[in-house]
DNA sequence: AGGTCGAGTGTAAACGCTTACAAAATTGGC
DNA sequence: GCCAATTTTGTAAGCGTTTACACTCGACCT
């Protein structure tokens, strides 16, 4: 199957079998004005018949396209980013465009030496796709102004196309349920919230558990707010902790499943167990939130990836025009299983 | 903190920094040999002062490397491939390489698409990392003569550098275990063996399964070995299967852990649970196996990521030298939890 | 008929790097 | 000290595109 390398057809073999100049193939080939509709056949047909595709490197070089898109995300391995970045992935792929995976992998030493040199970004990307990225107004200044085209997930108030959920009104409708099955003694194991580069739906979600407490002039107990970070095991030493050290609520409202399944599993090994002792909801209605039995909001995680990239590949196409940014949210839905029940 | 554009320094004004010649510096940067210790130092540190890097689509167009590296994987949100990906996204970061993501999704059309046009693809990157891909042997041929670095997780036999585990002997453990605890009549949930693009690990387990049982001396009974593909979802519905058309065995091994989450969530569906009902044991120990007391056998996931990422890196840095392709098993662990017990 | 305009096309100069090849500087042996 | 061998440095020709600019050629005015 070894065969002597063809040398790959270039922009040259492709104007020489159709006649024409190299400029009028690379105008057609792009789709530009002003290229005859004799010219732009003979050249398709050319250029299908050597199975030419542009270098990419060449294009690059020469003030063109990269052919590619980065995504940023806090960590790449978090259901959430795994699940946004492949039907992220897919939409780029369909566009034709690469995908330059980049994981900031939740050190802000690294989102530091990202956003600090964005130039050597857009030598290498024509776009870029955030998923939940906490940045500074210089940050995102520099970047709206650094050409690379953007679009985000989970990232509102921002100066391109967002998709998201209202993660306030998520976290308002899983404190009400719980309000709502007469739990006025709740906690919250939140997402981290410090440091510059931090998850931001976190302290949103915050945001939206104090709104309904307030709004039952309810007061929130700084005993029951505490960082769990996002994880498994953030979440099973908030529970701890929680336990241990500060007292028992009544019920709980976790910052995302993930969090809740390590509540679940601090509190299986203590003999405990929800909603018996307690009653947890979560955020985000993980894969496996159903086989527990978590109550929890759902959200289109792969959804929201896919309309971001498509936004994205959008405004990269008609470049140039001043579409304003938009902005999207997605529906979230309150999802009742077994972990949440009346109170007694 | 809008600030005008300053154009990017090129090779041009290191060299005139360093008053040597581009060609020097060009030298210099990439180490290569011929190169004054002067030099050197003249170059590095006009370099470092200038803020300067090389742009990566001249260097690509020139002839030198792309600086970014393929990841290819069946799926990318898959736990396992998610945590192989972001590990060696970490180590192509730190050797400076960007990270292609490449997802078959699980479509053997995306994967022949892919591996039909290789020039296209070594146009773009230096090397590729391949997870658990399956290839034929056309396919594995093309790609050795392509002249991109290639390295592997999970593919064994193959002219490349290759991490893994041993999927027959982690298969043949856990059978041995359910063996040793008096069960007999094992069923299989086994990753989908069919079609060339599939998952390669399966037919391993599958055939490390067949072993366990051959040296005890038992047949494979047909009927209790299903494809479940390597899903929640595909053990769910093939534990359905087994229970209503086939029949209850005293014991099943999942092809991963995933598949026993679905064959888990079918069985509480159903009013049984395991160990009661049937002792279930997975491979793979996955984050939530320890949560939901799934005995498993572990493999080190992101390990395996990290270290072909390294082996790759390596021999993208001495390219030339003809080293021989390494293979490298990384050890596996039953881990006994409350999923499994001797038969009574 | 002379002139203007615009669409379609071509010429040639970037783009920023790598790399033969040639030139210069250094070394070492006599 | 002189010549060959060797190391270091420089010159210049690509690499395959894009794009500013010039050009040709009808159509359309006046």
């Amino acid at each position: 199957m070894l065969q002597a390398k063809a040398p790959r057809a270039t922009i040259q073999d492709v104007a020489a079998l159709s006649g024409l100049s190299i400029c009028t193939v690379s105008r057609a080939l792009r789709n530009l004005p002003n290229v005859s509709v004799a010219a732009q056949t003979k050249v398709s047909d050319a250029a299908a018949k050597l199975g030419y595709k542009a270098s990419p490197a060449a294009s690059r070089l020469a003030g063109g396209s990269t052919g590619s898109i980065a995504i940023i995300a806090p960590t790449a391995s978090a259901w959430f980013f795994a699940e946004a970045v492949e039907a992220a992935e897919e939409v780029f792929a369909g566009g034709g465009y690469d995908t330059v995976l980049i994981s900031l992998r939740n050190r802000p030493s690294v989102h530091r030496k990202l956003f600090g040199d964005l130039a050597k970004l857009s030598q290498r990307v024509d776009g870029v796709l955030l998923l939940n990225i906490a940045l500074s107004e210089a940050e995102l200044a520099d970047l709206a102004g650094s050409g690379l085209a953007v679009a985000s997930v989970g990232m509102h108030g921002v100066p391109w196309d967002n998709v998201g959920i209202d993660n306030a009104a998520a976290a308002r409708a899983a404190t009400e349920h719980l309000l709502g099955l007469g739990h006025w003694d709740v906690a919250m194991l939140s997402g981290s919230e410090t440091g510059e580069p931090s998850l931001i739906t976190a302290s949103e979600r915050l945001r939206g558990f104090e709104q309904a407490l307030d709004a039952q002039h309810l007061t929130v107990d700084p005993d029951l707010v505490l960082d769990a970070g996002s994880s498994i095991d953030g979440g099973r030493r908030a529970m701890i902790e929680l336990i241990e050290n500060r007292r028992m609520p009544s019920a709980i409202l976790a910052g995302c499943d993930e969090t809740a399944f390590g509540a679940l599993m601090a509190l299986r090994d203590l003999g405990l167990s929800a909603p018996r002792n307690v009653s947890i909801i979560g955020i985000d209605d993980h894969q496996m939130s159903c086989f527990l039995g978590l109550s929890t909001i759902s959200q289109p995680v792969a959804d929201q990836g896919a309309f971001a990239a498509n936004l994205l590949i959008d405004r990269l196409h008609r470049s140039g025009l001043p579409n304003p940014p938009s902005s999207h949210v997605l529906e979230t839905k309150l999802i009742e299983r077994r972990s949440t029940r009346r109170r007694r």
